[in-house]
DNA sequence: GTCTTTTTCAACCAAACGGTTGACGACTCC
DNA sequence: GGAGTCGTCAACCGTTTGGTTGAAAAAGAC
């Protein structure tokens, strides 16, 4: 609820149901109705869940005859992405410092459990 | 709320206090009452966004005297970009096949934005 | 026109959220 | 031990959320 459009499109993605249908708006614009179909709870359910999306900016609606088709709208995802982006790579930064510092006093390899190699950390594609 | 990780870290950055402290985090660790400091808010009400956080896996807690410095965890973001990744990709795709349909149908070039000329949609600046 | 399909609006409800205050736990220092 | 600091737990409160049902708007079909 807060007017900021990033709280915005978090809190619309916070939903599991949400998510999914952003998933398969992926793949085809569909109708309210479509939408709906997979999922047990009542069609007006699903236009509230929709109407949270559209005030995210995450999708648009046309008209086509009674129907509303649901586009998906991907660019606003960079608004996350770069949010994210920023304070993760500021961070590994960090991390990457610390280590230096630790190998220096010690001298030893550095060994932080986030930046060392053995740890299961996921490979550090920056996304771009 | 729900039970997934996935919902729960983007339910914890939906609200901009906690994304301010993510933010900060990601410079340096840092405790309660430093993480306190800048809100408005009593000491009780971060102390609950804190564990908001920690039950999203974006931070942890440790022990130093009285106080409880919080850390984050950069490698969780890796769940969104992923979920993030994918959807956007696949809708990206989208457009680029339908643009090429439309190209052909209409012997015209393929133009991006909304792929429907009578739509009023943002000119789409593909993130990457 | 009337009927049917598709979607939204309105009112309601239980549960969760974000905040408060007050008391307590954990730890240090004297 | 007692005092002071740092943080959490518990109860409470107003608002938001995610769902329901019922009625109505919007458009096509007859």
């Amino acid at each position: 609820m807060p007017e900021d459009q990033l709280s915005r499109v978090f809190a619309a993605l916070a939903e599991p149901t949400r998510r999914d249908m952003v998933a398969r708006l992926a793949a085809s614009d569909a109708t309210v109705g479509q939408l709906a179909e997979p999922y047990e709870m009542s069609v007006q359910a699903v236009s509230k869940h929709i109407k949270v999306l559209e005030d995210a900016g995450l999708v648009t609606r046309s008209r086509e005859a009674q129907r509303r088709p649901v586009h998906l709208e991907a660019e606003v995802f960079d608004l996350m992405t770069k949010w994210i982006e920023r304070y993760q790579r500021e961070a590994e930064e960090r991390y990457q410092r610390l280590d230096a510092v630790l190998a220096e006093m010690a001298g030893e390899q550095p060994r932080h459990p986030a930046t060392d190699p053995n740890n299961n950390r996921r490979n550090g594609e920056a996304a771009s």
